[in-house]
RNA sequence: GGCCCCAUCGUCUAGUCAGGCCCAGGACACCGGAUUUUCGAUCCGGUAACGGGGGUUCAAAUCCCCCUGGGGUCACCA
């Protein structure tokens, strides 16, 4: 019990509504969560929407969605309300109004009545001189009836806090260790916009001091903003809340933070590593109506709902990226991880995403998925690519037919939209593609591929009973009368059935298409020869 | 450039706080073999790392210093 804190823990993951979700930003948003789960404690989700009035609704649904796909709940926040309402930065503006009076009155924040123009040219002065820029006070100056008549004539202004210069600031963050600042190098941040609206670092304090927030758990990018905040805190008569700032998602492969910058995207596409799934999107997103890795990408949260990851398997993979069980466990539960995070395990250095390990967390989770999950996650995929109705079979979601398929696929079956490359057994036997390189090399190459498939077919038409094991024992029979091997003869059929080189067990395949789409494919790919 | 952070196999990491059990363990990837009608999966086996230099110590991946390298951040964005 020696890591479970005293108070209750309170911790947020708060982000802006800009219509998806970062993979690094819900890995963010996963610690908190787990944290929060491990001490029997509160998860809060506050939206940060300070800065503009989009259409929320339109930009947050994207978000919720996927807490919701991966499962994790929040205890406070949209949709559920809770004691510290609202959750909305845009609608807390009497508590920014509050807290801002509160430092004014106490001069720990000042009305700087300074144009725009006049700091930017003292910062481009400071940048000249080579010395940090510091703002210059100009309006400490200003009498009280200075600032009296500039108010009364409504005079544009910001205010800024008021930065201690002469101290340090210093906050032991709890994977960082101690990280401490010079005050005399910050210049004094604007705390609220000349229209009256709150700035980031203002806002958030307020909120966490509001919300009573116990620990903020961010991605390292923000430890830039931490001696404001700290100072902040203290000027608002806070505690500081413990601050864990956990190293940020890096591009797989690099040290560089995950961006879904346009430029960025395009070396992904490029990077070894990662452009797998790049070419999955844009392979299966044409296919079912959802774009290409253009509209959905790897970046995003979405990406791997839509393509069809398990919520399991990117969880697996979102906890092992700067955190570890131990030496040795990498199948983890959330559950498992939620008995097992601690803070102090949060690893320091920036952790690239694997798209290969998340594979093989694939791989293990879908194992463990019965078959009728299988079917209920392959189905939408063929139904959105069109391959949902069978010719001369029934609807495949009303039949056995998919699940049939779906076993003799096993662990070929990695994630659900690889249903579509299995397309053979859905599409209808004139418009079975084929693979033509695989073609030539089993069926036209060899002498006497052709000959021996002919041949083979007038036991496919009586053999009895068309399943698997009679089939076996049919093509045993038949090679052993030849003198042939049954790859003399298995491979020319494979291809002549399913027009691909490769695919699962020939027997079983044989049998879920039945005899009359075998005959049929088999005579159509003769003819073609 | 200023400030701050980071540094173990190709990758994710264990080990670093409490130095010896570490000529560094696991996983993924990769290579080889087994199995197999193909692919996949599976099972065996293998290659592979403490960035460099100084200290401290009987002993350093672990402690100290310097260097180098990588990264984050510098807005009336969040």
């Amino acid at each position: 019990m020696p890591d479970t804190p005293p108070i209750p823990v309170r911790t947020r993951f708060a982000p802006s509504p800009t219509g998806y979700t970062h993979i690094g930003g819900m890995r963010t948003a996963l610690f908190n969560w787990l944290w929060a789960r491990h001490n029997g404690g509160t998860f809060i989700l506050r939206i940060d929407d300070t800065d503009r009035q989009r259409n929320i609704d339109e930009a947050l649904a994207p978000i919720l969605a996927a807490f919701r796909w991966l499962g994790l709940d929040w205890d406070e926040g949209p949709e559920a309300g809770g004691s510290c309402e609202p959750y909305f930065q845009s609608q807390r503006g009497p508590l920014y109004q509050q807290a801002l009076d509160r430092l004014l009155a106490e001069g720990m924040a000042f009305r700087d009545f300074d144009p725009p123009a006049v700091t930017q040219a003292d910062r481009e002065a400071a940048e000249r001189e080579k010395r940090p820029f510091l703002n210059i006070r100009r309006s400490l100056d200003l009498s009280p009836s200075d600032i009296e008549a500039h108010l009364a004539e409504g005079r544009p202004h910001v205010v800024r806090f008021l930065v201690p210069r002469e101290r340090t600031v210093a906050i032991d963050d709890v994977v960082r260790g101690r990280v401490e600042w010079d005050c005399g190098l910050i210049a004094d941040p604007v705390i609220v916009r000349g229209d009256g609206t709150p700035l980031y670092n203002f806002a958030t304090v307020v909120d966490d001091v509001t919300m009573h927030i116990t620990h903020v758990i961010r991605a390292e990018e923000h430890l830039a903003n931490v001696p404001v905040q700290a100072l902040l805190f203290e000027a608002l008569g806070s505690a500081l809340p413990v601050f864990a700032h956990i190293p940020f998602v890096a591009a797989p492969g690099g040290k560089k933070k995950l961006s879904k910058r346009e430029t960025e995207l395009d070396k992904y596409r490029r990077n070894p590593q990662f452009k797998g799934l790049f070419e999955a999107a844009d392979r299966v997103f044409p296919r079912i109506g959802l774009g290409n890795s253009a509209t959905l990408n790897p970046v995003m949260v979405e990406y791997y709902e839509k393509i069809g990851y398990l919520p399991e398997a990117v969880l697996n993979a979102l906890a092992r990226l700067g955190w570890s069980l131990d030496d040795k466990t990498e199948i983890l539960s959330l559950e498992t991880c939620v008995k097992h995070f601690t803070l102090d395990r949060v690893i320091k250095s920036p952790a690239g995403l694997d798209p290969d390990k998340l594979d093989s967390y694939q791989l293990h989770w879908m194992g463990q998925r019965p078959l009728e999950d299988k079917v209920a996650g392959c189905l939408p995929f063929l139904e959105r690519a069109g391959l949902a109705q069978v010719h001369g079979l029934q609807p495949v979601g009303c039949s056995e037919y998919l699940a049939r398929v779906i076993a003799v696929l096993g662990d070929r079956l990695r994630i659900f939209s690889d249903i579509l490359s299995f397309d053979e057994f859905f599409l209808a036997d004139d418009e079975l593609p084929y693979d033509e390189k695989a073609f030539d090399k089993r069926l036209r190459k060899p002498p006497a591929a052709a000959a021996l498939l002919r041949k083979f077919h007038e036991r496919l038409a009586t053999v009895e009973p068309f399943d698997a094991a009679g089939l076996e024992a049919e093509l045993k029979a038949f090679v052993d009368a030849e003198g042939i091997g049954l790859g003399d003869v298995i491979h020319a059929m494979r291809i002549a059935v399913t027009g691909k080189p490769s695919g699962p067990g020939m027997f079983e395949t044989l049998e879920l298409l039945g005899r009359e789409r075998c005959l049929r494919r088999i005579d159509r790919a003769l003819e073609r020869l």
